[in-house]
DNA sequence: CTCTAGGGCTAGGGTTAA
DNA sequence: TTTAACCCTAGCCCTAGA
């Protein structure tokens, strides 16, 4: 009995743990060794309620995250009039 | 300048077609089945000009509205122990 | 059969406009 | 100020292909 099969009703926010291990998981198995990661006996109790699905679209989440901040980074390019540089409150969305 | 026109740029109000068109979809396909409520050809060209997401924020704000309502009516007398709620019958769509 | 990859959809918080 | 309509996106679903 897998009690990750029972948890499909749940609609859960991840907690900096479970995204701790699922970073530590990938560090150890690789990006894409979704299964792997939760068959882990270093990971499997921090991930209990998780599949592996879950995983997968956690990483995606968190890619597509990083992303937008790096364009964010990225200097402007030159142009004319210049784009307005006005600073952007923290309570608004990125992107 | 027709006036008329200017309806077009306003927020697209809810007519009493498409909300009787909502409903109806929600009886048959169940609340959150927004996607399946645009594809039936029963109430398609009725929510022609309304997406899946328009469907559910409008589910929500009519939710809101008859919350509000009930409370209302209700004045929600103190009871102790709470009264027990009525169970809901399995086969039917829990809206 | 199981597992992954990627597109699609929903839920709920947040924002806008009238 | 209130609120119907609309936006954003994390999380979850569907399913083809390995």
């Amino acid at each position: 009995f897998d009690s990750r099969e029972m948890v499909e009703l749940r609609r859960n926010r991840w907690t900096p743990e479970e995204e701790g291990a699922l970073l530590a998981g990938i560090c150890k198995h690789g990006a894409g060794k979704w299964m792997n990661i939760l068959d882990d006996p270093e990971f499997r109790s921090e991930l209990l309620y998780r599949t592996n699905i879950d995983l997968k679209d956690k990483w995606r989440n968190m890619m597509i995250k990083e992303k937008s901040k790096m364009q964010k980074l990225e200097p402007a390019p030159f142009t004319f009039p210049p784009a307005k540089t006005s600073p952007v409150a923290s309570n608004e969305h990125p992107l």
